[in-house]
DNA sequence: GACATTTGACCTGC
DNA sequence: GCAGGTCAAATGTC
């Protein structure tokens, strides 16, 4: 499992090289030297996928493996989720094992952290989180995050309240990296919120963090599986998705893209154009 | 400067 | 009084 990770982690190195290449050019980068990179990337990820589907998957924690089995390119991230009379939502969700083991999987929200709370008889900490639009939207979304003490890489995820913020009528514009991975999915939630899933910061990397959490939304609910859209490896650290200042995100991370990419598999999108499409062999 | 996290204090329910 | 949840000032990051 230890070559496989490698070689995710060795993908995620090019799309951050790549990612600085362009941030650091001040001219328009040549097509050839996109198309190579773009290349070189597909492959660093699609050599993790061929190694995945070439009998290791036995070796995921038998918890990642409920639920139907993964289409080629889908990160996969499982959880157990328990709906509340209340109406919170409880999700258990291992830590993915390419990221931060101090961070819950990111969910395609973004959250501000207001408090954490050490709970009793309970190793680890208790946090605290919010939608970060709760000021423009009054989104009153919460969430509260714990490490099982039984289980130090699953995260407990106590989800109170729903997102109000994605129904503003703003139309969400897809940063320029990432022009056709996010947009076939934008499609289909418009017709979910009614043209919405509009977040303000327009062109934003959280935005299209937001569209792949409404994908994500409408695909799995029933089977209780949670395709989490993004690994701790693919970028931030600390922070969650679009948790960065405001503007300061415009610039699509590459890593996210592809990110992205991996994540739309599933639903046919783009990625099909990327990965075949399902490839059957398993 | 804007927005994030951290963390001690405060509030509330049992 | 205790535990969980929230507030808000301090501080950090970009």
């Amino acid at each position: 499992m230890d070559d496989i990770l490698s070689q995710v982690f060795d993908a995620c190195r090019l799309a951050r090289e790549l990612e600085t290449s362009l941030r650091l050019s001040n001219v328009p980068t040549d097509p050839h030297y996109l198309l190579g990179s773009c290349e070189e990337l597909v492959g660093a990820f699609n050599e993790a996928i061929r190694r995945l589907h070439a009998g290791n998957l036995s070796s995921y924690p038998s918890q990642m493996l409920l639920g139907e089995a993964p289409a080629v390119g889908e990160l996969i991230v499982t959880t157990r989720i328990a709906r509340m009379d209340d109406g919170t939502v409880t999700r258990r969700v291992p830590a993915l094992r390419t990221g931060n083991l101090e961070m819950p999987p990111d969910d395609g929200y973004t959250w501000r952290k207001y408090g954490q709370k050490d709970i009793l008889n309970s190793r680890f900490p208790r946090s605290y989180y919010r939608c970060t639009h709760r000021s423009y939207y009054g989104c009153e979304a919460k969430k509260k995050v714990q490490r099982l003490d039984d289980d130090p890489n699953t995260f407990e995820v106590i989800y109170c309240g729903t997102h109000t913020c994605q129904t503003s009528p703003t139309p969400i514009l897809i940063p320029t990296l990432v022009p056709s991975a996010i947009g076939n999915n934008m499609n289909d939630n418009d017709n979910d919120d009614g043209g919405g899933g509009g977040h303000q910061q327009g062109a934003s990397p959280q935005s299209a963090s937001i569209q792949l959490r409404n994908w994500l939304e409408g695909n799995p609910r029933s089977t209780g599986t949670l395709l989490i859209p993004r690994s701790g490896a693919g970028g931030s650290t600390s922070r969650q998705v679009g948790q960065q200042q405001g503007g300061r995100d415009i610039d699509g991370s590459v890593a996210e893209l592809a990110d992205a990419m991996f994540n739309s598999a599933s639903s046919g999108s783009s990625m099909d154009a990327i990965f075949s499409p399902r490839q059957g062999s398993l």
